[in-house]
DNA sequence: AAGACTTAAAGTGTATACACTTTTTGAATT
DNA sequence: AATTCAAAAAGTGTATACACTTTAAGTCTT
């Protein structure tokens, strides 16, 4: 069995750019509204712009990036309102998906809550920005895996990485630290079978997500160069 | 002002061929499992392999196609359990929804339901299958518009359009009467503001078009000049 | 000096070329 | 006749080339 180790020299293929497109989108390297000039970008990555063009397509469907026609791409800048609706769209999702989790609760499943809840708060302790806001948005993933539900999950995951833009932006560590401990209450009701508890709790919970963010700070485009290298 | 009439002479640019490939796949011309090489869908639409790539890779983010590395672009057969797991994210969805609904349900609103009824009735009554399983679907995505939650409607069209696989190809005439038979009904519930009966409508009307879904078809692949010719 | 026009530079959109992989074909062997 | 292997054909993956559009720079005019 070979060990496929990172290797610096070998050519990153499409799925390796978005990547990291993505992380340096969603680690706020690169600010809202910074073009994403395709021979630049591949020149950085030492590819072709093919290998690019295929990627900055496909974040632009993730809605990460936004194409406007023989412009280019550029970072999205998701509006007040797409935020709020994207916010609204997860309170109806998890509302049902919390009902659903307390009919086929199990011990097995809460244990798994458990743990990643504690694996938050680890991050949130040492200060992990990235990690702590990743753990935090996989939680609702999380819930949705263990329903085995796929489609679920994967919609949880699409809608969270699209508001994680705001999200990032503006979640403060106070506001992580929150977050974390909300989770253990739910995880809580959920243990407790207590349907009506769980409801409010993630509907409180997902609006004080939202009532944290602040949506009118402005923030300079900047070099790509910079903040991919 | 130039009108720009339909030309078969002007080339077609890439969601030219996704919406036409859509078309194909969603009114079964193509069938499940049909292999898309690129060179014969590029020779058929006139273009070169880069903007049926392009289509080919829009289209498998949608779920419409599958793509195998090396291997090539299939079209999509989606599994009973994938398909359920769609309705029961819709399920979850809708129901929300509709209680969002009954919440800022207006007479102007109602309205707008009651003419989409219509104009479903009119398809099922002239037997116009493709248009009436669009508009059948189309009813869902309406009353997410009319909230004015546009993440919402986007969500579900790719939902209803991610099933769409299935439910055109064993969704009978009487399947589609009834259904428009139900929407009727959701909407007089609504318009009541009856919220524990408008749920009830609504999720019995999803369980209704899961459960006549047929999942042991079996149907060849065909060709492709063929199919969309 | 400010604004409009012209021209060059940069950038996107599409086609083509070529390396490499998978599939098919067909002959050789048992 | 069936199986195995080799070579050809078909197909995908990536890079490059070039036309056309947008942006920037520079020049001219007022």
């Amino acid at each position: 069995m070979d060990m496929k180790s990172p290797n610096a020299t070998e050519s990153p293929n499409t799925s390796f750019i978005v990547d990291a497109l993505t992380r340096a989108i969603v680690e706020h390297r690169l600010h809202p509204g910074t073009k994403l000039a395709e021979q630049k970008v591949a020149d950085h990555f030492g590819v072709s712009r093919t290998l690019v063009r295929q990627a900055l397509f496909q974040l632009s469907q993730n809605r990460l990036i936004r194409m406007e026609p023989a412009r280019g791409a550029f970072v999205a800048t998701p509006s007040v309102t797409e935020a709020k609706q994207v916010f609204m769209v997860r309170r109806m999702l998890e509302a049902e998906m919390t009902r659903a989790f307390i009919k086929g609760v199990t011990p097995a499943r809460i244990k798994s809550l458990k743990q990643h809840v504690a694996m938050e708060k680890s991050a949130v302790v040492r200060q992990d920005v990235s990690g702590r806001t990743e753990l935090l948005g996989d939680f609702h993933v999380r819930m949705a895996e263990l329903m085995g539900n796929d489609v679920l999950a994967q919609m949880l995951s699409d809608l969270i990485s699209r508001c994680s833009l705001i999200t990032l932006m503006y979640q403060s560590a106070t506001a992580a630290e929150h977050s974390n401990e909300e989770h253990a209450a739910i995880v809580q009701a959920l243990a407790a079978k207590d349907e009506a508890l769980a409801l409010r709790l993630m509907d409180e919970h997902l609006q004080n997500v939202e009532a944290n963010l602040t949506f009118d700070r402005k923030l300079p485009t900047n070099d790509i160069s910079m903040a991919l290298s």
